[in-house]
DNA sequence: CTGTTAGCGCGTTCAG
DNA sequence: CTGAACGCGCTAACAG
């Protein structure tokens, strides 16, 4: 292993001076920082994670808490993990996945072992248990969601009263007078503030604007649960209702039942969906989408993140806006 | 933080001690043993992972490389991590995600840094230039796939053969004449040995069994690449063939044309896919399925990894069987 | 501007 | 069986 020594002894410098040229948190002359960058070079040197931290510098390892079980969609995940990844590659740091179906005793377990620098926090719950325990665990960290109360940690999030405005007003324009919100299996409205604030939004919006408003959440899982909308959705052909779907797989399930039932979206009912731009490469027709950006999402929660790891404290909350795109 | 020092103190006995009392790497005498486990459960100590790793010994962290480009399913990831992470936890390690679409300058930063006590190597081609390289690093490493030329890294794999032959047997035995296999968008047969020998064992146990075989590669992403199937599926329809599908988009889509041909899987033709057990609640109809258990897989590629770790050079190549399920 | 030195927490000798 | 002492590679405070 090529050590900070023999990069010294190569550069005709002292150890604590490479030190010092990697961190720049000291003045070195021009002369002897292009010396000492060309030993590394030239012996191929890598720094020592471990060594380092243990020395109280960073580990350059950024932990994201989320959930892993049988019922969590990983697909979900993916544009936020992509960018994660992305971002902690451009300030040197690496992702590191702690599964948190246990409890937080393995994120504890890892902050006190001194494995991660800061953590994102996914899957935060409306009333969150694990943030008291989490804020007392001073390290930096981002809640990826919305907590009533975030126990003074900053938090970033798409603003999900906005997505339902867009998607009823969406609704509205195409003249829809009665609307449905079709939400997700297994999760009661209540749990995460998005489907909560979705819900009640949407509801607010549409008796603004004078429409009918129900609410649909599927009682099983998969097709099935969607499959009982079949009535409503009759109904909804007969009056030219509108529906707005908030997650892809409840989306995909309804576009099945339409063709089921020889009803066309765009046609007989207005349609709008909550997914991620791209994911209309999937679907057999064009459903307006409002995107829940979590490219843009995950972009702000490591820019805070790092911000606090690199000692700024710098704001404390972060909506992010989404945006429409019409298909149909 | 707690130190082995303070444990030490609180037990009354030294560091080495407490260090020996968690190694095993040294006869305790039961007693000093139950006195220094106390002191640890009283005090909350957590062994620094940083001071260990630098003193010699394991980080407790275990790299997958796996691709996270925007053309990668997460989805199919999912079982393979729940497991992974899950096999990791029970052997007091985590879990790291190390993207592998910038080349593996990522890996190998990583490998060299200590981050990492070893690697699960995912989304291995037939042709994987990245080998040698991984090869040389020097650090215990599982294949997870079957390359040409694994440089002597142990590899971990589903039987493809066996899941070839248990698909187009089944589809014989509903008395199909003529099948399809229907391949995955975007991706050469020949890029994975999955791919690759799905397609040609599956081939020869249809010459053998006397049925004509033909192969359908969507040439588009998503649901239209299957839309192209229209006439062969009606075809099939007609003469009662079969087909079998490879992955769980295709399936998906493939589904969704039946409905809108009305033309019924099961009945008017004979259907197999690959998917893992528990998608099937995604589906509206019942699909007589080969579950690639990647489950299986990962726990054996972690056994495999652990046994690297400590020092057991254990067996080379190992192939996981498949199982079918026949719901139709 | 640079060199010297003292730890960080733990594993592992070597004396007892 | 135990305890003191050394060193892993690095950061940061202290001296020039």
């Amino acid at each position: 292993m090529v050590t900070a020594r023999d990069v010294a002894k190569r550069a005709g410098v002292s150890q604590a001076t490479v030190s010092y040229v990697m961190s720049g948190s000291r003045p070195i002359s021009e002369a002897t920082k292009k010396r000492v960058r060309k030993a590394m070079d030239e012996l191929g040197y890598v720094p020592n994670i471990n060594a380092r931290s243990l020395a109280g510098g960073k580990v350059g390892v950024i932990g994201v808490l989320v959930h892993m079980d049988e019922n969590t969609d990983l697909a979900e995940l993916r544009p936020f993990l992509v960018v994660i990844m992305e971002e902690a590659r451009k300030r040197g740091s690496s992702v590191m996945l702690v599964p948190a179906d246990e409890g937080i005793e393995g994120l504890c377990r890892m902050v006190r072992q001194g494995v991660v620098d800061g953590v994102l926090v996914f899957d935060v719950e409306w009333h969150d248990e694990r943030l008291p325990e989490i804020a007392r665990l001073d390290i930096p960290v981002v809640l990826v969601g919305t907590p009533e109360n975030a126990h003074g940690l900053p938090c970033v999030d798409v603003d999900y009263r906005r997505v339902a405005q867009m998607a009823v007003n969406r609704l509205a324009e195409r003249g829809a007078q009665r609307m449905v919100l079709v939400g997700d299996w297994g999760r009661s409205l209540d749990r995460y503030a998005f489907a909560k604030f979705f819900a009640s939004e949407s509801r607010v919006v549409a008796q603004v604007l004078g429409m009918e408003y129900e609410i649909f959440i599927p009682r099983e899982k998969g097709w099935r649960g969607i499959w009982a909308m079949k009535d409503e959705l009759k109904r909804m052909a007969q009056c030219h209702g509108g529906i707005a779907v908030r997650t892809p797989h409840a989306l995909d399930s309804l576009l099945q039942l339409c063709v089921e039932m020889q009803i066309q979206p765009g046609r007989d009912f207005s349609l709008v969906a909550v997914y991620v731009d791209g994911h209309d490469e999937e679907l057999r027709v064009p459903v307006d989408n409002v995107d829940p950006v979590p490219q843009s999402v995950s972009k702000a929660a490591m820019g805070l993140l790092f911000d606090r790891i690199d000692g700024h404290k710098t704001g404390e909350r972060l909506l992010v806006s989404p945006h429409i795109t019409i298909r149909s």
